[in-house]
DNA sequence: GTGAAAGCGCTAACAG
DNA sequence: CTGTTAGCGCTTTCAC
């Protein structure tokens, strides 16, 4: 549990250190001799331009030009602790879900100058905890986006470090999310419009704040709406995931399904239909997220989504604004807005209700004989 | 054109900086005084154990432990060099590809002690250079997975660090590719053996290093088994770009298609699924690379893939070695085995020959009718 | 507005 | 094996 420090010996590298700056990458003293200054006034002509008479800067920068200088951020990072770099740390970078949020995410820092590192947790608490280990100096500061930590963990995470928590509400620790009442009531709305009378709800990690938020508002509004739910699982967020909670449907019946996410749908649907099921004739299904691949099913997903780039980017507004000097009650929690993407899995449930396990199975169509279940991967 | 080697000036630190280190992160020499041992003594102590006395180590680290002492890399980086990261630049993040290829690089960073770094170049030249220049300085080395840079602007690149390229060939920089020829060779084959004697690439883009290896050895293979090849496109190696050489299919007309990329087999066989064909009824079809998506879609495409994470750990331990000061002829090149993945998008050909154009496009039956192209994304 | 000089935290000769 | 002493490249008082 003690945080080991050290880092493995290395070989030695291949050449004896330069200690002549000769042919060696110029340093502001190389400019500053170039160009007849001290190498402080070097120094503030790149980092502090306005304190420097604006045609000394001019000289400065040319010479600096064609002598190839550019700072070193290493050098820079030293004295003033501004290393100019941020983590992103994600539970699995493989998960589409992350994809716009770390574009999102990156953009705005580079804008702002910083660098992403990006932090993959593999799924592995461990792996997250030795990742952010091994981070943490180096950064500025942190964007958790998924984590599998604890709440007291990511408090620890917070003293070190400012912290920015992406879909995650912890007391006193500043955090960007999406709405997840309005994400669901999308969802609710959308299945009650067409008719529908029960929802189950194919539930995530139980450690998922998310899950636990969706499954909470799935009751409310569909109380609301007088809709009759029920939840099974919890089941791993993946297409796995969703083929397990195929399996177990049966048991419970109802002429529609929300699922944790979209790979969940997409599990769920791909099983469903190779138990003769038809999708949305005989199950109405509605993922989260809007990840690439729920364009390209067949059906293809009806799904809710979070504006994932604008999330990464006000992750990291509000991270900057944190190291900045802002006091984390300055930054204020924001519930970013989602959207519903209506597309083939959902429809108006079946007049006759009877479960499509009394049915015969359909011929299996041409154009679907790849529907089977996979023998490889 | 010329670098900008100034950063955007940022507000000043929320608090002056520390001049004692009261209450701050303890340093070598709060871990010094408080063992009672040189500064220099306690360096070694984590940097060369092996040049002190197991004791007093034992003894230093105990010390250190306590006072919550760790290393900072920054501090370390500055005077040897040794930064211990590694940058990764992939053209595009969002690309399913890359999962594996980072997953195999970051781990087997981590493992010697490396952090890698994301650069994401969103399939833009620019972004790409402006990523990689910002990095730079940062790096030990580059791993390059897949870019858009042109060979000189690599071979730029390859002499301010070191850098090994991933499936790109380019002469004086050592690299780690697939074996194109093989994988070629096992999809010709597959095809083959299925009785096919016709068969269409579907080229991905002309600077696309990859894609130049593809068709050659498509036609060599081809040659040799008898089977009549032709090229079209190049596509954008993405769905929309399938979807495009599904439109110019038609014109075409061979019993077999072979895609750059499995996101170009997806989109092609979505779109000419919507046109009415079957697969493989009309057209077997089969993709490279064995992006998840691929075993999710309708019906499951057949494809070939690199072992990616191999391919990515194999950069790393390559670029490592570079780093610890190898000659880059002694990096000697790999080219890794592929693998044929082989699901339901492939199969004979109908025995009576004849355009799935001239048939009566069939009745959507109900468990595809999400197979029309989207409206949205 | 500019220069001189003292560090940031750590490593690396060089003595002892 | 351990202590002394210079730096690494840059920033930052503090004078001028």
């Amino acid at each position: 549990m003690t945080p080991s420090p050290e880092q493995p010996a290395r070989p030695a590298a291949a050449e004896p250190r330069r200690r002549s700056s000769a042919r060696s990458t110029p340093t502001i003293y190389d400019v500053a001799r170039a160009a007849g200054v001290a190498s402080s006034t070097v120094s503030r002509a790149f980092s502090r331009p306005d304190r420097v008479n604006a045609e000394t800067a001019a000289r400065i920068r040319a010479v600096a030009a064609d002598l190839g200088y550019r700072t070193n951020p290493l050098a820079r990072a030293l004295p003033t602790g501004q290393t100019s770099m941020i983590a992103l740390a994600t539970a699995d970078i493989t998960n589409p879900y992350y994809f716009e949020l770390i574009r999102g995410a990156q953009a705005a820092a580079a804008e702002r100058g910083y660098t992403t590192l990006l932090a993959d947790a593999q799924e592995s608490v461990a792996i997250e905890r030795e990742g952010l280990e091994r981070v943490i100096p180096t950064v500025e500061g942190i964007v958790l986006a998924s984590t599998r930590m604890s709440d007291s963990a990511i408090r620890m995470l917070a003293k070190q470090r400012p912290v920015i928590a992406v879909n995650r509400d912890i007391s006193d620790v500043p955090n960007v999310v999406t709405d997840h009442a309005m994400s669901m009531r999308q969802a609710v709305d959308h299945l009650a419009d067409l008719g529908h009378r029960q929802i189950t709800y194919l539930s995530g990690p139980e450690a998922a704040w998310a899950n636990g938020m969706r499954w909470r508002s799935l009751r409310l509004y569909a109380g609301e709406r007088g809709i009759h739910v029920r939840r099974i699982g919890p089941y791993a967020p993946t297409a796995g995931g969703g083929a397990r909670a195929a399996a177990d449907f049966p048991a419970v019946r109802s002429s529609a399904v929300i699922a944790y996410n979209d790979l969940v749908a997409i599990g769920f649907m791909r099983r469903l239909i190779s138990f003769g099921a038809r999708i949305p004739g005989d199950v109405s299904v509605v993922g989260f997220d809007n990840i690439f691949t729920s364009a390209l099913t067949s059906p293809e997903l009806t799904t809710v989504a979070p504006p994932l780039r604008t999330l990464g980017s006000m992750a990291v507004h509000n991270l900057l604004a944190l190291i900045g000097g802002a006091s984390p009650t300055t930054v204020r929690p924001l519930a970013l807005p989602t959207r519903i993407y209506v597309r083939a899995s959902t429809a108006a449930p079946a007049t006759r209700r009877r479960s499509w396990r009394d049915a015969p199975a359909p011929r299996e169509p041409a154009t679907t004989r790849g529907n089977r279940l996979p023998s490889s991967g």
